[in-house]
DNA sequence: CTGCATGCAAAATGTTTGCACTCTA
DNA sequence: TAGAGTGCAAACATTTTGCATGCAG
């Protein structure tokens, strides 16, 4: 079984706080701050770089990724990985724990508190001995707007 | 918004319910499924090709892969994507809906039944007008073995 | 000016596919 | 013997890394 080995380097910087992506200012990282907090929906790295580029807005895929990563570790957006294997983003309106209920067809995604499941997983978990324990918690459907559409169309 | 493509091709081959992969018996086959059936941890279709390699059995990787997503397809193994990316599978005891406890260290798991949690995504998705849901529910955490053995490693 | 940030090209992963060959039924 | 099954090599898709250059502070 492999582990991810964490990187615990020196990425320690810290910038202003409240806004900002790495320790300086540049149109790059405003760029891919801007377009994640103008989406409600879970946008892979790609899939925003092409938007970006699309909007006339140049910046490298690799950059993206790496401003991605950024604020994933600390915390400003939250990242989850798709069945297909690609990983998505997300800026949600709270920092605090919570999970997505998200729609399949439009992506857009309804952030829920449930505090009977942290309950229940913690329950579950010490019940068989184990502890430091984790968990996901993703719910998928198809929003009424989509519903609706795709109703017409039928 | 890109959504896998759920292959409808001609799968519709349906070997002898109970035993093997395809439907024909081969040492692949087989070897593959009793890998499978022996570990309790969640495993990797990489990791499955060299403990079959390891063990004497020479398999190759794309028979695996081949394998696994047969044995997915039928209900017969479970399958979840990691969080590096990688995906692992697993026998499951039931072919019923359940969600693991798995534990981080050495991959064992525990399969655990939820009813208050079914009831809770599909009532959360209720209210927010979702239909034709569907969830995703993992536990991580450290099993008490693994915990003992860090502590006397300690 | 300093050195963080950028981005191209290339590497690394994990998984899938084309195709000729093998072996089961 | 027919064709399902196998497996090598190559294609793929996504993400990461090396390195020379550019720009913010």
């Amino acid at each position: 079984m492999r582990i991810a080995e964490e990187g615990s380097r020196p990425t320690d910087r810290r910038a202003a706080p409240g806004r900002g992506t790495t320790v300086r200012a540049t149109r790059q990282g405003d760029a891919v701050c801007a377009a994640l907090t103008e989406t409600d929906a879970f946008t892979s790295a790609q899939d925003l770089h092409a938007l970006l580029r699309a909007q006339g807005t140049a910046v490298g895929l690799t950059t993206v990724y790496r401003h991605l990563q950024v604020l994933v570790d600390r915390g400003e957006v939250d990242m989850i990985r798709r069945d297909d294997g690609e990983t998505v983003y997300r800026r949600c309106a709270t920092e605090a724990h919570h999970h997505h209920l998200v729609c399949r067809e439009c992506g857009r995604t309804v952030e829920i508190a449930g505090p009977e499941i942290e309950q229940w997983t913690a329950t579950v978990a010490a019940a068989e001995g184990f502890v430091d324990v984790a968990h996901t918690v993703e719910i998928y459907g198809t929003c009424a707007t989509c519903a609706a559409a795709a109703e017409s169309t039928t």
